[in-house]
DNA sequence: CTGAAAGCGCTAACAG
DNA sequence: CTGTTAGCGCTTTCAG
């Protein structure tokens, strides 16, 4: 039985060389040249060239040396494609689902990942949902049809348990940042509740006892565990109105901005702001940006140039976000079946202005 | 001829959702159903289970809801590889090789770049090079091989001939921040020249004259277009040792910040600086930080709380960059054999003070 | 050390 | 409106 492609005319390096100097920029359609096109240019068997092409072990050098030579006339490159459909239908890449990759965070929780992944010789597919639950749901299926091998995912949705069945059928999920609910999962977070308890503490040690706090979607769980450690750090000297001042639902910072305001234009108005993350920190800065005296300020999450400004933070690694949960991803390729891991990364305060002002 | 699959016991939902509550989180071995099992619970082909799944006209009510049902029940999903390989062995993703996703001006190209092709139905894989040439080569090939069916590249390679034969094979590779070498490709570059004597015009204009330059890799083209627009402005205005006031080669914040503490340990310091990009700009701020009186500094990319800090910069849109890129490459491949365009971005001052502040 | 045949899961082409 | 057959490009199995 002849394929298709047994009359193929092989593209050679003359024409390829040739049209280099081709003006037009042509998406042309000659054909890719497959293994088989390789093994008959060398005069070998498919299944040779796939021994070649692969890199085992028993083939005589001098086939060998046929092969590439005919490979690299062709410009031959291996149809991962097919490779992974014969091999089981799964790919080597695994998908991650944040929220922005514009945002500074979520882009090094993506570096860490990559740079675990990418030593285990596996691919990183990003997409970002915007803190959107159809697109989240539409990007997962989109992922697992396009069969990564694993899901890393900054979840805003509020169920899980359509991820039980995909982990059933050998996908493993790891939960960063957010935890699953309705599933049991590894899940790499931050330890939001010290964090928060840290940064209101040390407001508390300055001195102040009205104390803002501007907070990201009162959905999230990292926002509950931030309110949590905050509200367990005032109740405990004593502030009980501590609530008067907190305002949730900033998703950007000017939206975060608008709550500053607010806040300060209050008759009492707070001595000091705790903001929840970079985005809502960056956005009170600038609403405070011509105050006299501004309140004082600490923020959760790092960011570039916080220390030019003096910004004192509850700093942590996001790439070790990444870096772990996809660590957690790959033992669980690698067919470990131990229960589900609960990371919680480590925090600390960087003092460098901003959170030291004592109450005006 | 029965399949292999003929005898597969199918997973009830039931089975699914009593694991639930399970403890453990197996990476377990259900094989996943394919599209016969459906058909074979649906009591249909192949082929009309593929229409329903697909959504193709021409399928009775009743036939569909039987295999919508059917697919439920399996929890089916569409096998993307098999369906690629069948379709012609090209993906449905795009390739983005960028130097580093953390670096907020990259990550803003890739979120250009996503949104643009997402609309269109495509993927986007992001791989960060690092700068470094093999990688570049290393990540070229694998994403070639998972047969993307474009590429996106901030190249650090001085030739780019080997890709010449992708595009022949109908590989579009569309360019992004720096041209190709060795082929014609389409690009998307901001206008460098331009944005670096409109830096140096308006130090000039200021009664700058010993104004330094602290810049990227020398071999970038990004490099060598701002060096070129800076030294165009300085030699009409006829400042003719513009050269004593040039250092090349910072990649980093640290290593910039190193290059302009030298340069204001000269007898005769610059009284202005133009850092060209967001990386060395900021180096060159934490190394004049504690400066009582810094020179005046004009940055090239425009970065979040550059508002804040009061630096004067030349900005642009790094998402169009990505945006644009992603539009030509989806040109290509919707068929355009278009002569390659090349596309500048514009770019504009924006006066914040740093850039403002008078010779010493 | 080498090769022939089968088939991964799907869709295209053509019947009915 | 529905079904049958072939085959995408590769790796696997088994036989030389």
């Amino acid at each position: 039985m002849r394929r298709c492609t047994a009359n193929r005319t092989f593209p050679s390096i003359d024409s390829v060389v040739k049209t280099l100097h081709d003006a037009t920029v042509t998406t042309s359609q000659d054909p890719r040249p497959t293994m088989l096109d390789v093994a008959r240019l060398a005069g070998v068997s498919l299944k040779t060239a796939s021994r070649v092409l692969n890199g085992e072990p028993h083939v005589a050098a001098g086939t060998a040396a046929k092969v590439h030579t005919a490979a690299g006339q062709l410009a031959f490159r291996l149809n991962g494609i097919a490779r992974e459909l014969r091999q089981g239908a799964r790919s080597t890449s695994v998908g991650l689902i944040i929220s922005d990759v514009a945002n500074p965070f979520y882009a090094r929780v993506a570096r860490g990942a990559e740079r675990r992944l990418r030593s285990a010789g596996l691919q990183l597919i990003t997409a970002s949902s915007d803190e959107d639950a159809d697109s989240e749901r539409k990007l997962t299926a989109e992922l697992l049809e396009r069969r990564v091998c694993g899901l890393l995912i900054t979840t805003c949705l509020s169920d899980h348990a359509h991820l039980e069945i995909e982990r059933r059928l050998g996908i493993p999920v790891t939960f960063l940042d957010r935890p699953p609910v309705g599933i049991v999962a590894d899940t790499v977070a931050i330890d939001n509740e010290v964090g928060a308890r840290l940064a209101a503490q040390h407001l508390l040690d300055q001195g102040h006892r009205r104390i803002g706090l501007i907070g990201d979607l009162s959905r999230l769980t990292t926002h509950r565990e931030r309110v949590a450690g905050f509200q367990s750090a005032l109740t405990e000297a004593g502030v009980d109105d501590w609530e008067r001042y907190v305002r949730a639902d900033s998703h950007d910072s000017e939206s975060a901005g608008r709550s500053v305001r607010a806040l300060m234009a209050l008759k009492q108005p707070p001595t000091a702001l705790f903001t929840t993350n970079n985005r809502i920190t960056i956005g009170a800065l600038r609403a405070l940006r011509d105050r006299a005296r501004p309140p004082a300020l600490v923020g959760f999450d790092d960011f570039e140039l916080a220390d030019l400004l003096g910004v004192t933070v509850i700093s942590h690694a996001p790439e070790d976000m990444g870096a772990i949960g996809a660590g957690l991803l790959l033992a669980r390729l690698d067919g470990s079946s131990a229960g589900a891991h609960s990371e919680r990364l480590p925090v600390r305060l960087i003092e460098r202005g901003s959170g030291e002002r004592p109450p005006a």
